[in-house]
DNA sequence: ATAGGCCTTCCAGTTACTGGAAGGTCAAGG
DNA sequence: CCTTGACCTTCCAGTAACTGGAAGGCCTAT
């Protein structure tokens, strides 16, 4: 199988294949006598599993954890739950710094009038001293 | 006003302040004879304005349109509005997309033992051919 | 022979800065 | 007068996770 092949079946892009390659997050692979990568099914199932965790958030380097437990049949669970718990832990202070500017944002906005006048207490919010 | 008393009391630091020079977020600084940037309590305000705005989560390009819209007394607060609109809307987007993988995560994680078998649906989860 | 659709590598750009190196400036202290 | 230390300056590199594009090789079909 060649990249684009795997790019098709993975839904990753090829250079993002590559880059994945180069920073070794998966193997090297194989290569034909005039230098085109081959993968095999295997490698599909590794991306697809990168292609999900990327998903749900983890960075590559966690990812790159998650694919080391993922292949260490000596596990175990414990460990994989940890890194989970923080990511949970991670996206929930995203949310909630979030919502806190939504929080703003809404306040701020529910008092402008949005109309062809110039008062606007988002700019105002923005440029008092207070 | 040297640039470290500016960083001191907007609380961004010198290096930021002469990045949103270079890119020209702010205007260029006047300078003593030996090249030292000065600043007065104008420069204090806009900065503690860009400041407030990337709290809230805008990206530079938007807070220069803010800028501008503060700067112009002919503004329309429908523009200001609008753009608070956009930013709210890609906050949401944010947080619908942090809330779905959370959902996911603490699912799996409710369902993994978390001890030192090494069984665990994350993993399965993430490496099904599903 | 050539056209097309693959593939290769390498460089640059994205966002919003931060860190660090090399060196100039200025006031205070010895 | 000289040095020390705390400022300041510019410039280059690095961050995360890729994407876009250039220049060129490979392979199949016409």
């Amino acid at each position: 199988m060649q990249i684009g092949t795997v790019a098709d079946k993975t839904g990753i892009s090829a250079k993002a294949i590559r880059y994945y390659e180069s920073i070794g997050l998966i193997a090297a692979a194989a290569r034909t006598h005039s230098g085109y990568r081959v993968y095999g099914d295997h490698d599909v199932q590794t991306l697809r599993f990168i292609q999900r965790a990327r998903g749900l958030g983890f960075s590559v380097g966690e990812v790159a954890d998650l694919l080391a437990l993922w292949r260490d049949s000596e596990r175990r669970s414990a460990q994989v739950k940890a890194l989970a718990a923080n990511h949970v832990a991670e996206i929930d202070r995203k949310i909630a710094g979030l919502r806190g500017m939504r929080e703003t944002l809404t306040y701020l906005m529910e008092r402008c009038h949005g109309d062809d006048r110039p008062e606007c207490p988002i700019l105002d919010a923005l440029g008092t001293d207070a």
